[in-house]
DNA sequence: TTCTTGTAGATTATCGATAAATATTGTATT
DNA sequence: AATACAATATTTATCGATAATCTACAAGAA
């Protein structure tokens, strides 16, 4: 007759240090009991090498150490390094991460939300751009980058001031005009801010600027006509370039390049994220780097912080520029 | 009196149908009960909107449907888009995914190997360089890219072969010297086999070549020291380079640029790994690269499959050669 | 017609932890 | 010394699903 499994329950715990189970529940949940109950029941645990069943602790009391988060996907550096920190994170608090990708798809997720809030984890952690994400009040959710509402606090970096940054870096970099280079989004998000403070900015400073709208998932293409439609007599007629991605900057780089252009001679570029290619190494452009880390941590803080009712609906965090070669400083 | 929880229970779908609890278990366990027996069953369940409770499921059957993934870091392109795959060849099987990074830490590999034991995941796969990783043989593990012995299964590229095709491929771009750049491991890995099939195949294909072996997290001067140890006349004693990891190509490109050498008119460079920048942008170097998807399906197939006794205990996926700028072609 | 057998579905003990209810012990008060 | 009352530990019902066991009823054999 083989033992199915051989992992101690509380009652073994209960039996090896002779108390009751009730106890050993106690001293797990860190309610005081006499000091040597508490000791005996704590060497019995290490002595059977205890470890609390997840399942049942689930299923009585409603309360798990999982929180759900829910991506696009993880191929992008901006959420592959978010989820990365978010899991560190979360790993110092004791809790563990069930990760979802959505693929940008409004159904799956709408569909993964559902999920996550059946499986009753204790916490949504999601960046959608589902328009209207159907989301019970039963389960904390924060939001990152999409403000759905007062009721669902969203965390963001400051857009609005990275855009406003830009603007002003490219100035202070010497430009006479900029251009704007940024991707149709359906729906209005916080990253969308990053238009509305370079624009701002251009006008306080009074610097004179034209913008491309790409379509969604841009095609080579149309970094071909943006470029051309701008080049006259064997050149540009902007001398700054502001992307609202460094993924638009990798892209319309390509296409300066066989244009026989250079980078930063023609034209300064200023990209937005800054997430470091292999972890650590060195920018690949000049770009507004996002709190990835900061972010990551204030998400997991407002998820765990049971207190919904007076989290701020949106926090805002700081970017700051970073030199990465694209630009003369 | 304020009901807890609306969330209806295998129960509230048996009153509902005017069935028993077991039979709305078989039902939903895909276990034959008659026809309209059936149907009352599927109709009540559709009517409350009932969802199986996972952890009650998991206490009782000691299957979930959870899947621990455990990497080092989601910041490496190479293990992004692998957990990305890993997540959605998942998600297709109705399995869910829990991820943990160890930060390359033994300690915490063991620990997070140990937790998702406890836990009575269904599975876990797992990308460890723990030496002596401890595995109880009561879960499922599937290794990626190393090798623990014939009872645990491993998943990796077919490392040796790639680096064999590397050699090939600069030899076909009329490379006379070639040179390999790779990091000290401290630990046999599949991917130390690039290194093995580079080497093999310049001695079988009479191609001259040296090797430098870069410590652990090379610092930035070791790539200065070991350009210019091969540095004399004003040029490179190399005219092509094998770097066993994409990584080392951008780390190794800009000291080159430094030195006024260009890429691939000065030398040529081939890496390893081929992970797009932005999920499907271009490469930024000319690799091998690896089946990521291909490795994510087998290690879920493995993994899902219960019979792991007849599993095979090395699978090598093939590789190819992609041109990405850094060779001529 | 009676008895067996088979084939459903219905009941119920169980998984392991929680928390409310209950029991026990000791201290304080008169 | 007797009673009341804390304070602390033990019992036990419970969470929701599973599967072994039980029950009922129909068809077929004697």
């Amino acid at each position: 007759m083989a033992k199915k499994s051989n992992n101690p329950t509380m009652n073994d715990v209960a039996r090896e240090a002779g108390v009751a189970l009730g106890t050993v529940s106690k001293v797990v949940n860190g309610i005081p009991v006499g000091e040597d109950y508490r000791v005996r029941v704590e060497k019995a645990i290490k002595k059977l090498n205890y470890h609390i069943n997840n399942y049942a602790q689930g299923l009585k009391s409603g309360k798990t150490r999982a929180i759900a988060v829910i991506m696009p996907n993880l191929v992008s550096p901006y959420f592959a390094s978010l989820v990365n920190s978010i899991g560190k994170t979360l790993a110092l608090k004791k809790h563990y991460m069930v990760f979802f990708g959505t693929d940008y798809d409004p159904d799956q997720e709408q569909e993964y939300v559902r999920l996550a809030e059946q499986q009753k984890v204790d916490g949504i952690i999601c960046l959608s751009y589902n328009p209207k994400l159907n989301v019970s009040d039963e389960i904390p959710l924060v939001s990152i980058d999409r403000y759905f509402g007062a009721k669902i606090p969203c965390v963001a970096s400051d857009n609005y001031g990275g855009g406003w940054l830009a603007a002003k870096k490219l100035r202070e970099n010497g430009c006479k005009h900029v251009a704007m280079l940024r991707i149709a989004s359906k729906l209005p998000h916080e990253p969308s801010k990053r238009r509305d403070g370079f624009i701002a900015a251009c006008e306080a400073i009074g610097l004179s600027y034209d913008q491309k709208i790409l379509s969604d998932g841009a095609p080579y293409q149309e970094f071909v006509d943006f470029l051309y439609e701008h080049f006259h007599d064997g050149k540009l007629d902007f001398d700054g370039l502001f992307c609202v991605t460094d993924s638009l900057v990798h892209q319309i780089r390509g296409t300066l390049k066989e244009m026989g252009l250079s980078v930063p001679e023609d034209v300064q570029i200023i990209g937005f994220d800054g997430c470091r290619n292999f972890g650590d190494l060195e920018l690949t452009c000049s770009t507004i780097v996002q709190p990835v880390d900061a972010i990551a941590e204030s998400a997991v803080n407002l998820i765990l912080n049971t207190d919904q009712s007076k989290a701020p609906s949106l926090l805002c965090l700081p970017v700051e520029y970073a030199f990465g070669g694209t630009t003369r400083k």
